[in-house]
DNA sequence: TAGTGCCGTTCTGTGGTAGTGGACCGGAGT
DNA sequence: ACTCCGGTCCACTACCACAGAACGGCACTA
């Protein structure tokens, strides 16, 4: 989307607000206030107004996202296909392995966590869904961009940029689509701490008839507890058969 | 929440906005003028201030409900203890009775459907998760207000009335709560084409240690494919069983 | 190809309103 | 009791959300 012509300031505020919110785990007016930077009162009058309705809720004298975004968010998801089909497959993921299954979609340049599945062990992360992150530092990412064209890539970094979010991230731009090339090779991606320190992840793309990938699904799990032979072997064979199942239905249904 | 003092129209404008597109499936700028009754240039402005940050996408000359609205729905669920012990739980319901089995929260007089899992033979139905609805003409909702005090269930019924939504729906107030009083008795809710023609519910609230419902939990099924054996014992021993395993959880740990 | 209608988008002036700043209030800590 | 800090309320005003009209693209018709 371009820049809108006549932005309606008030919206963009809004949603910074609420932005805010969610970021900080619930929070008051004040806080809002100098961060937006407008007054108190201004603040006061759009939580009161969405409070209304249940967009947000005043715990104590905190102020939290409301359920009612629920009914926009869960609607928005359940338009779209790969969710429909997928789901069921990465619960199934989930279970098997016991840990933590994701699915992740490409929006403008950034990934959204679409739904997250959790098995017996798995580990309680940052991340919920709907959540937005950089493609370049997450196996899911990566497993999503080494099936676009090369400009594409390019261009996404170019906007996003590649910065540090661990001790291992890859930050170089040459050194990252060689990864993607051996992502290609072997069909799946992994994250070898590059996020989050002490979380490996695999991950494989969901491709359409074109070799493009449209999605990708990927397991989670702490370094200490998976042994090598199972990161190699077992995860990457069972996500890979995951992903395929899906193409499965996403392609030929 | 009591009327804001000095509401933020915008604000109002943009959710209601938000809601008919939401409702009408997707539509353009010309008939959400119509609804809200302002002109199609400020229905314009306040479209593509939210497509901006994608909390809503134009499809051809449709507009939609955004990804975006994901990120703060799921982070609200996310934050309702009720949620994470209930959902696999409620995951387990609908592997084991292949149908479609629900969770519901009442806010301020409406249920909220806070969670969905399809069993494999499961119903496809209007509901979505978050989504808003009368609370007397659903399992669920009768789950939740039978374990609720009188005044507090006259209450919600004088606020939001009790229409009829299909042939079957409990209309009159002293039958209903007959029904309540049954429902108390047998310790689960039923719902006998109340709210859909051709769709049977059971119900069991999830009660406090005070024994007031603070959530409901429910199978739903196709009349037809339903024995009334089935519907009148193995379910509701099912869901009764499951309602008591997320209680346990919920008040003892 | 020209004609017609519908719809989304752009532009500009203006009245209503979102925001400011300050006063007020209520609870927690000293 | 006093202070501090945050939330709420109030009146004034600058600015911005909105109306209205004109434009441009697309689809259907003749």
């Amino acid at each position: 989307m371009a820049e809108p012509k006549h932005p309606v300031r008030t919206v963009d505020r809004t949603l910074e607000i609420l932005e805010i919110i969610r970021d900080l785990d619930g929070t008051g007016v004040s806080e809002i206030a100098d961060r937006v930077d407008i007054g108190k009162s201004a603040v006061h009058n759009h939580l009161s107004t969405l409070a209304n309705r249940e967009y947000v809720v005043k715990e104590g004298d905190e102020y939290h996202i409301g359920l009612s975004f629920l009914g926009l968010g869960a609607y928005a998801r359940n338009r779209t296909e790969i969710y429909e089909t997928a789901r069921p497959e990465v619960d199934e993921l989930a279970d098997d392995t016991g840990e933590l299954a994701n699915l992740m979609v490409e929006k403008s340049g950034s990934g959204i966590y679409l739904y997250q599945a959790e098995g017996d062990n798995a580990v309680q992360l940052d991340t919920y869904e709907g959540k937005r992150t950089y493609l370049h530092c997450t196996a899911l990412g990566k497993a999503i961009l080494a099936f676009r064209p090369r400009e594409e890539v390019e261009a996404i970094l170019d906007e996003r940029g590649m910065p540090s979010v661990s001790e291992h991230t890859i930050t170089d731009r040459e050194a990252f689509f060689e990864e993607l090339a051996e992502t290609r090779e072997r069909n799946y991606a992994v994250d070898r701490e590059e996020r989050i320190d002490g979380l490996r992840c695999v991950a494989a793309p969901i491709t359409d008839d074109d070799d493009r990938s449209i999605a990708a699904i990927s397991v989670a799990s702490p370094t200490h507890r998976v042994s090598d032979e199972r990161f190699e072997q077992e995860l990457p064979d069972r996500v890979l058969g995951t992903a395929n199942i899906i193409e499965l239905h996403h392609n030929y249904s």
